[in-house]
DNA sequence: ATCAAAATTTTACCCGCGTAAATTTTACTA
DNA sequence: TAGTAAAATTTACGCGGGTAAAATTTTGAT
């Protein structure tokens, strides 16, 4: 709040009696000039509230403070909770994130990755959509810019990958799920849009041949990113044709299981571990609404906090390292467990 | 792919054998040069694979193309939707959205504001958390940047205001859960973190006077933005004390009421009109997932596609108009009823 | 008080583009 | 083919800072 408007850094520095040089140092990192002279520029700052030309400033940096952060899918809550996660890190350390969903189109996707590359950002955490992810697109994006890779891996891509061990998943779940009961089927989309599915099916399999199981892969059809519904049309017919062959699902993630859960309701069919309940149902990821389900969502959770910190620190680490890692690291983190009603 | 590395604009207008100027003006609007230098710029660019700087280029535009969307909670996947609705449009008409979400959170609110001023952006579509804003900091933003409040309306802020019609919401609920059984009671937290809370309790309650009615409403306690959680809290201690003056509830939004159907279900009390149950369970936004509860949820839905296209045309008009429209527009849409098993 | 190290200032140049005015070329009409 | 409007080029300048090197000042320790 002040009577003549400050316009540029010249004018800035000239009131605040200080050289233009040093107030931009002081605004690329406070600490780095003295004290007295950052006191200054502060006590100003109240006067005059200038800012400096954000534009003006990325121009000639080399590497600007930007931080580019893209998910496949934003209408879904868990990508809200590790983008809110990363958000914050990237913010505390001093970066400016920018956010972008590719709402589950290959086009968007490659429109992120153009209009990404022209900010010029320091480094790009990049949870790609999967299946349906144009690899050359994301290829040549990699080589231009620094990125991890998170939530869902693409070999060979990014300098970095952090996720989820899917094995840890489903060996939890199949492992309680035989021990307690029937052994389970496993509920999965036929064409799954993501990489993870096709691990966790994998995982399904050899951990049924592990316990010495029939394995039973149910495919459902759906295309999408809606996959509540697909769960849900899956669900119903599956329960009208009764051709289930334990009286335990194992949902391949909690989406799917959110809409088998509503065919069961519809079905009338009872689902839980209590008495009376003719099944069981359980599922990976610990989606936010996985507790609010009826019955309440037996799940494999995520380490959302691991997950979005170890992200974060990678990227960290790789601009450090000027853009390039030795070897492309894979970080993957165990499930926990989480008892609900349903299984 | 090509030898030799485009620098800048000075470069690439060498090498397609036309001037600068020219060159900047086909990238502000292609079709402003002439077709044969068009095409000859198109053939270059196909070559060379040149971008302008966009740092470079926002420097000297007096507006630039960029469109701030802030929405107050991302994990909501109602503005998942919403968001990528406007997005589309925003793309379309040739501007570059910028998404921010606030995360329910004052300071960082603020912090958007504050690092969206430095974007100079051409306008921006402002969904504010509500009770919980700085009041005075979105009247100063508002000063500097033409914007477009949605969703949630704080008077006399932004250039206009496009969200639902409250009003429309709770009427036809209620008409609707009154003529086809007991009278509803309102459902609703005691401090709502958003106006359009306290909207519809007023809308409830002017509704039920209208018909005659005893009105009925239920405050719970809880703050944040885990409605979901508080809603199972509130819906836990009511049917625990079977403190309800109806076997009707309406919930003052789906996210508080897909809590308190958990909690039915918790509590073994049977929801739905079908014959047998003892509570009907109805709410207002058509959140996603509001199909997939048990049962699935009889709500007022927004007019999703009417909201965010009206927002998006309205900030169209304000950046034509130069950032000042002669009075402040409040646009309202109506609700549609959405019958489900709930109620 | 002396002196080296750290911090700051000066100086000087660059970045990549926008934009305006005057001039020249091109395209279209009569 | 002349005349004219549209398009393109030239010219010239500005924007708001980054950045490097040398000169100067300040700081802190001896």
């Amino acid at each position: 709040m002040s009577q003549p408007e400050i316009r540029n850094m010249e004018e800035f520095a000239a009131i605040s009696g200080i050289s233009r040089p040093t107030v931009s140092k002081y605004f690329h990192d406070p600490s780095s000039v003295r004290k007295s002279t950052r006191m200054r520029i502060e006590a100003a700052l109240e006067k005059y509230d200038y800012r400096p030309n954000i534009y003006a400033m990325n121009q000639n940096r080399k590497l600007t403070k930007n931080i580019g952060i893209v998910v496949p899918y934003l209408a879904d809550p868990f990508f809200g909770e590790i983008v809110r996660m990363i958000e914050g890190r990237c913010i505390e350390a001093g970066f400016t994130p920018s956010l972008f969903s590719s709402h589950g189109d290959q086009a968007h996707e490659n429109d992120i990755l153009d209009s990404l590359r022209s900010m010029k950002p320091a480094g790009v955490l990049l949870a790609p959509l999967g299946r349906q992810s144009d690899k050359s697109a994301i290829e040549t994006f990699c080589k231009h810019v620094p990125t991890v890779l998170f939530d869902s891996n693409i070999e060979g891509m990014g300098e970095a990958f952090v996720g989820s061990d899917n094995h840890s998943f489903v060996s939890q779940t199949v492992e309680y799920l035989s021990r307690t009961g029937q052994s389970p089927c496993f509920f999965e989309m036929r064409t799954p849009a993501n990489p993870n599915a096709n691990k966790r099916r994998i995982a399904y399999l050899s951990m049924m041949e592990r316990l010495g199981l029939e394995p039973h892969v149910i495919k459902i059809d759906g295309t999408g990113w809606g996959f509540e519904e697909i769960g849900r049309q899956g669900g119903l017919k599956v329960l009208s044709e009764k051709s289930l062959p334990t009286n335990t699902v194992l949902c391949s993630n909690d989406r799917l299981a959110i809409g088998f859960l509503a065919a069961c309701y519809e079905s009338g069919v009872r689902v839980g571990r209590a008495p009376g309940c003719e099944l069981r149902v359980a599922s990976h990821d610990d989606h936010p609404f996985s507790r609010f389900t009826c019955p309440s969502l037996t799940t494999a959770a995520h380490d959302y906090n691991a997950v979005s910190d170890h992200s974060v620190e990678t990227l960290f680490r790789l601009i450090e390292s000027g853009g390039r890692f030795e070897n492309r690291a894979e970080s993957l983190f165990p499930a926990r467990l989480i008892m609900r009603e349903s299984a």
